[in-house]
DNA sequence: GCCGTTTTCGGCCCGACTGTTTTCAGTCG
């Protein structure tokens, strides 16, 4: 069951945008998305709050506050099914249709009573479409084509998919004569687990070669947008990718612009027209009646921050989560850096599942810089792992005898939580090991009591450091398991386990808003890879951009201390 | 509908690009 939390932050979201199709006030509709986003990540439990409680709530006023209660009450809001009636849901699954939004929606169903994909792709092909007033044969063209790549999944990629793409474009563009400096931007830049497309910021004197360079990468299928400043492509994967190209003196400004999120630039902006200036992304200006709006900041993002009296945020923190307020109290957190991270604690190697040798993986680990490493291959309650405890032993020895230099290395194990809680071994031989990792790999379906009590009894052992990948989410592929996340970050604090922040790109495991809720009851975090190979022990960047997603210090990262202080977190769990 | 170092009313971010238009609306980020 979804959390109360997400349940009304949704039915918000719906109103602002049932709001917007039936062409109501846009600043309403602004307050209701504002209010949507605030409830979703408020730390509290909003089925549990009064009047007052709500309206503690950033953006939630007594207007929104009522309608909250309403729901909560009787499940659902007058107001609410009022819009609803007049506007069937179909209608707004159209706005879902790329280059489709609310007004020419409401112009497709108020005039041909269009109120789906199939009727609306009906309409199109039978030409009533392009002869709508305000619309043409372009405009039908394109939404088609919207509804073919909406059918094509039309979702985000995975970020690790976005880098890889993102990483080609900057360094084909970067060398473009001309081109002064190339970077990536936008929900990428802020270490989001999944991205919807790729921004690219560069800058250059004449943009004109830099577009042309970049409308014909190999990598394009077609160019949605070509202009002077910015141009759009999709490439043959189907991932959207935008260009960007301003004057080096802007860089700061633009990159500020670019990175978002919208909601962070709002704010921001905000901020600006108090101070009497503006922020657009080609400066920070004074603003005046009189004359041309005078330049006052705009070569780099501290600059730009620094003149609005904020510090520099650092991008995974740009969402609008409270980040604004807590620099302007001088209260930002100071973020777990990847080169804070001093070793690995979920690693794996051929023993088990995965693929390259001990050495293979020890040796890599150790060109990284690691202070430590830990191996933690599978456990012998997953039969297709074959493990054994002689096995288990042998790799023990092999570790013990290897030579890391001045990494130090762990033997750990990846130990499976079974539907009751329990692991694999018993006390004597857990006992054995330098540290215990324990995650859910099967009976992925049951109550969302039993997982809870599951979860909870795993941290309650005393051998179970780490609890991996705690949702078991695959993103795409299979969706996290139910729990009351409350009540095991509850037992986690209390039993000083760490959760786990899976470094895997298609698993990202706790995410970030769990990891917000999670550091609220003091849980400390491990940030691992979970690799299967050497070159998986590159994945840390993602779990180290989703920790700071999640507002996480290097103090809250049990990897990021030193040995001594990692050892003491272990053992005060045996005693 | 929310909000306040121009406060309880009157503001509310800003610009690029496209398509259908003779000056702008819609969409996007």
């Amino acid at each position: 069951m979804a959390r109360p939390n997400e349940v009304v932050a949704a039915l918000l979201q719906e109103y602002a945008d049932l709001i917007s199709i039936t062409g109501g006030d846009a600043f309403k509709v602004r307050s209701y998305e504002r209010a949507a986003r605030a409830v979703a990540g408020y730390h509290a439990d909003v089925s549990a709050l009064d009047v007052d409680g709500l309206k503690q709530i950033p953006n939630v006023g007594a207007s929104i506050a009522e309608k909250v209660l309403e729901f909560l009450h009787s499940g659902q809001v007058e107001a609410i099914e009022k819009l609803r009636a007049t506007v069937p849901a179909g209608v707004r699954e159209l706005t879902r249709i790329p280059t489709l939004g609310p007004r020419k929606a409401m112009t497709l169903f108020r005039e041909l009573g269009v109120s789906s994909v199939p009727a609306l792709a009906h309409a199109l092909d039978d030409g009533r479409v392009a002869r709508l007033k305000g619309f043409g044969p372009r405009t039908a063209e394109n939404i088609a084509h919207g509804i073919e790549l909406l059918r094509r999944g039309g979702g985000r990629v995975l970020i690790s998919t976005a880098m890889a793409v993102a990483e080609e474009v900057v360094a084909a563009i970067a060398a473009v004569p001309g081109c002064a400096d190339c970077a990536y931007a936008g929900s990428l830049r802020r270490m989001r687990d999944t991205i919807g497309d790729v921004d690219i910021l560069a800058a250059a004197r004449d943009s004109a070669p830099l577009m042309a360079a970049f409308t014909r990468l190999p990598q394009v299928a077609e160019v949605i947008a070509h202009g002077h400043t910015k141009s759009s492509v999709r490439t043959i994967a189907g991932l959207q990718v935008d260009l960007r190209v301003v004057a080096p003196e802007v860089w700061g400004a633009a990159l500020l612009y670019f990175t978002g999120s919208k909601p962070h630039n709002i704010r921001v902006r905000e901020i600006a027209v108090r101070h009497g200036l503006k922020l657009s992304e080609y400066g920070l200006f004074r603003v005046s009646e009189e004359e041309d709006d005078t330049l006052v900041v705009a070569e780099t993002e501290q600059e730009v921050y620094e003149k609005l009296g904020l510090p520099w945020i650092p991008p995974p923190l740009r969402e609008d989560r409270g980040e604004i307020e807590a620099a302007l109290a001088g209260e930002l957190p100071d973020l777990v850096a990847g080169a804070d991270i001093r070793g690995d604690l979920h690693t794996h190697t051929d023993l088990t599942d995965g693929v390259s040798t001990l050495a293979e993986m020890v040796a890599t680990a150790r060109a990284r810089g690691y202070r430590y490493y830990a191996v933690t291959d599978h456990a012998k309650d997953m039969p297709m792992q074959r493990m054994t405890d002689e096995k288990m032993l042998a790799q023990r020895a092999a570790l013990r005898a290897m030579d890391a230099g001045r990494m130090a290395l762990l033997h750990g194990t990846e130990l499976n939580i079974d539907p009751d809680g329990g692991v694999d071994w018993d006390a004597d031989f857990l006992a054995g090991f330098d540290l215990c990792v324990a995650a859910v790999h099967s009976h992925f379906h049951q109550s969302r009591e039993q997982m809870t009590r599951r979860l909870v009894r795993a941290c309650e052992n005393p051998y179970v450091t780490i609890i991996g990948h705690p949702t078991t989410r695959q993103i795409g592929r299979r969706e996290p398991v139910d729990f009351d996340a409350d009540a095991v970050f509850r037992a986690a604090a209390r039993t000083g386990t760490a959760m786990e922040i899976n470094s895997y790109p298609d698993r990202l495991d706790l995410n970030d808003e769990l990891v917000l809720r999670a550091r609220r009851y003091g849980v400390k975090f491990a940030i691992d890879t979970d690799s299967h190979a050497t070159v998986h022990l590159d994945f840390l960047r993602y779990g180290v951009g989703t920790a700071q997603r999640g507002w996480l210090s290097r103090d809250e990262v049990i990897n990021a201390w030193p040995l001594a202080r990692l050892r003491r977190f272990i053992t005060a769990n045996r005693s």
